[in-house]
DNA sequence: CGGTATCCAACACGATACTG
DNA sequence: CAGTATCGTGTTGGATACCG
């Protein structure tokens, strides 16, 4: 099963659920890592510095955001040999383009909402 | 709660949980939103020959997705009164820049897979 | 501080059946 | 054809407790 869509001049195909490339755009896309992310593009920042930056993420779900970030390429790990202990998280030359994109969309879409507040209240109407 | 990031020149303000803002993203970037996204990029579109082209979602989640962004008004549904039904699905003006930047991300994470690939390899050794 | 392990609730999702 | 309704389940995700 093949989905081909022009974007741009170029052609992308978007498989399947087996697909791979799928798989890491869900990632990207997943509902903390869209914002961690994010936070990334202002520069380096710690575990807990995150979590209190997002709000209302757990402990859990921030860890295995960064780590499948991680796994996947985009963000990079340090972790300081120093008690108490020191992690940094970053974003790496693949994570920096991936992170515009994904802010970008995001910024996009704030700048939408008026329109979209609009488009409800009209489908809301018509319901 | 405030996380303020900069994007091309941009300030990009993403809130909490609570923002409306954050909900839309989330629509847009959902699982299947972003395959009926890529897949109106090349025009209108039917709702049998969609569930068709994306593969593996059922009628109820389609239509779930289907009715969610025509609310936010990304997507355009057009019923025609004829039987059997006819209903056309096409991007609104809203849409086709959100498409484009959703199916842009898409192609470039393809790209991106090889490096992805070595990535993982990476991380996977190391543990 | 920066996690991991465990448990449990909510819900996302799919399968199926049914309808205008 | 284009859905809606209902049900069952598997995954997601939060809360809590604990550890190096």
């Amino acid at each position: 099963m093949r989905v081909s869509v022009e974007v741009d001049g170029h052609v992308v195909d978007v498989y399947d659920a087996k697909c791979p490339s799928r798989a890491v755009l869900e990632h990207v896309t997943s509902r903390w890592a869209v914002l961690v992310l994010a936070i990334l593009l202002d520069g380096t920042c710690r575990f807990s510095e995150l979590r209190r930056r997002i709000g209302g993420v757990s402990e859990k779900m921030l860890a295995q955001t960064l780590r499948r970030l991680e796994r996947d390429g985009f963000v990079r790990r340090v972790a300081h040999p120093v008690i108490p202990p020191h992690v940094d998280y970053s974003l790496t030359e693949l994570g920096e383009p991936a992170a515009r994109q994904v802010a970008g969309l995001a910024y996009w879409i704030e700048e939408q909402m008026p329109a979209v507040s609009v488009a409800r209240a009209s489908y809301d109407e018509r319901s």
